[in-house]
DNA sequence: ACGGTCCGTTGAAACCTTTCAATCTAGGAG
DNA sequence: CTCCTAGATTGAAAGGTTTCAACGGACCGT
């Protein structure tokens, strides 16, 4: 209830009102006297500064924001965990936002973060060429993309070699003597998705296999769910045609198809070798460990939040464009 | 770049400055075509309306906060996301913030918030006694305390009855036929954790078998990796005093134990039948399907957001204590 | 005793929006 | 032709904080 402010924490202290604000700003510039008699004041009072006000007149605020795509995927809260980290270390906030893969709600949250003039937004935009990217951008807010890269400069991004990744999934495969493989990931509207299949079709061209046998199995979305679905219908193709190894375009996927397999009573990966992306840490606990493709997740995070940070403190601030490189990780599911 | 204001919308537009608020705010009440002369200013000048002025004037806020203990767990992103869904119904944004579990950071957010002067904070608190949530509400801000319940009453909290979870997962067991019984979870800071294992130890005197034969094993944190660790131990003990069955206190540490025993050439449930608790996606999807309690955790979060909503919006809220019943959901990892 | 420093404190301006009473305009009624 | 009304627009005040130039007093050296 006692919706206090700074002019009646003045009164109760019997100073001025500057001086209470320097409490709370330069501790160091009040004697430590009057310093004290106002934060018993505030104490008193209850005080609670007023952050819109504050911000309003300082311009800057002490908040970061990250626009994710998916909170129920693990690879993405760890590469929150990776943001905060060093927001943390910079004693700023975070908060996390979830655009469930929608536009507009990464519109709506994109707005609603530049009214309130965060410092920095860091996203994981459902498509890195929007334009809504651009706006927040002229509007002079540093942004960062995460796990993404845009054709055109003008923003930091941070991401991990995708197509890289697509092709060490595949060479693995065909290493183990895979012939005919399946490419389980969609929709399409998700550069992830088209990324890892592009490198996935560049490694098995080098390989020579008939190109047909590099088999494309769509999903509607990225879910563990989907994942089972896809494990059906893999089931429900005659032996001939059916792969011998399937490639998911993350784990949840995998995770899904891998459980349809063996609760329909085949083996993993005697009747399927599977490989998934971004090894969460479910992927290793699943009982058939699961071979994934290794992105350095709170790397990731932790070096856009530093690009971001420099962004905001530099005023030399270049843009820079970070690829890192994945790495597979083989477990039981395609070593047997 | 263009830090454009009100003001400067005005000038563009030749009106005056409230008129431009009024487009803003009470689009009814000005002429279409001034309507249009201000709204094409603004799109040029690329004005973005100043959330802190306006908070600060008007006094309001329309973002809501959700304070979770652990990102990384899908049970709370599935919490969120329900809170998430009526919190869009009211045209209203939700920003999540992770406390780690940290009561430190919990603290740091919460003030946060309520300097920010959010509409409304949900929070699932380190510990719901804290006087931190407390001093939340002697703020004024409103506060509903998510998936625990606090003592004293001035508060909203909508919950699952975690005794009950406890006592179905060790019924189910005794049904089964198991006569030693672990509780694998902590540390027993975590409330969940201490109701679960009351609800536990009641279900167990009520059969009358040895109270020493339901055996505690302490974890250090709710994760995969304690799980596996958990399993290790588990494994150690000699064949005459290891349980036959265990309950873990959550499902991450459900699958680590799972996958630790099924690496180590175990078989669950013969050798080991396992419970787990929350029922995440990731429980069905292991590859011997986890029994676990089920916890409505869409209708957890949607039904603490309508609570917050309601005390926003009605003078004559009163407070509510919303428990939820739990459901024990049986799979292979207990049927065989 | 005097001038000069330095530290602590002050008060007013500025930040940008919303609100509301007051003013203006056009058009209809008499 | 005047008066009234309803609707559109205006202008100033208010909201809580930070900033900064200015001020006052204490202390030092001479």
């Amino acid at each position: 209830m006692p919706r206090s402010s700074v002019k009646d924490v003045a009164a109760a202290a019997g100073v001025s009102l500057g001086t209470v604000s320097n409490v709370l700003n330069r501790p160091d510039r009040v004697s430590p006297a009057t310093r004290a008699r106002v934060e018993q004041a505030m104490a008193d009072l209850g005080f609670v500064r007023n952050e819109s006000a504050r911000q309003l007149r300082a311009g800057t605020s002490r908040t970061l924001a990250y626009v994710l795509l998916d909170a129920t995927n693990p690879f993405f809260t760890d590469v929150a965990a990776g943001i905060e980290e060093r927001a943390e270390a910079a004693d700023l906030s975070l908060f996390m936002c979830n655009s469930s893969n929608s536009a507009a709600r990464e519109k709506g949250y994109l707005d609603h973060l530049a009214e309130q003039r965060v410092q920095g937004i860091l996203v994981t935009p459902v498509d890195p060429e929007s334009p809504t990217l651009d706006e927040v951008i002229q509007r002079g807010i540093p942004l960062v993309v995460v796990d993404r890269t845009r054709s055109r400069p003008g923003v930091c991004s941070v991401s991990v070699d995708d197509e890289l990744g697509g092709r060490l999934a595949v060479e693995h495969l065909v290493d183990r003597g895979h012939q005919r493989v399946a490419y389980v990931g969609g929709p399409a509207t998700i550069g992830q998705v088209r990324d890892r299949w592009v490198g996935a079709v560049g490694a098995w061209r080098e390989t020579g296999l008939p190109e047909a046998d590099l088999v494309q199995m769509a999903t509607a979305a990225l879910t563990v769910e989907e994942g089972r679905r896809a494990g059906e219908r893999m089931l429900g193709l005659p032996t001939r045609r059916r792969p011998t190894a399937a490639f998911c375009a993350n784990d949840l996927l995998a995770l899904g198809l891998l459980q349809h397999l063996i609760t329909s009573g085949r083996r993993v990966p005697e009747d399927l070798a599977i490989v998934g992306y971004d090894d969460i840490d479910f992927a290793a606990a699943a009982a058939v460990p699961l071979s994934s493709v290794r992105q350095p997740r709170q790397l990731l995070g932790a070096r856009a939040a530093e690009l971001l940070l420099d962004e905001t403190a530099n005023p030399a601030h270049q843009h820079e464009r970070v690829v890192f490189t994945p790495e597979l990780v083989a477990r039981t599911s395609t070593l047997g």
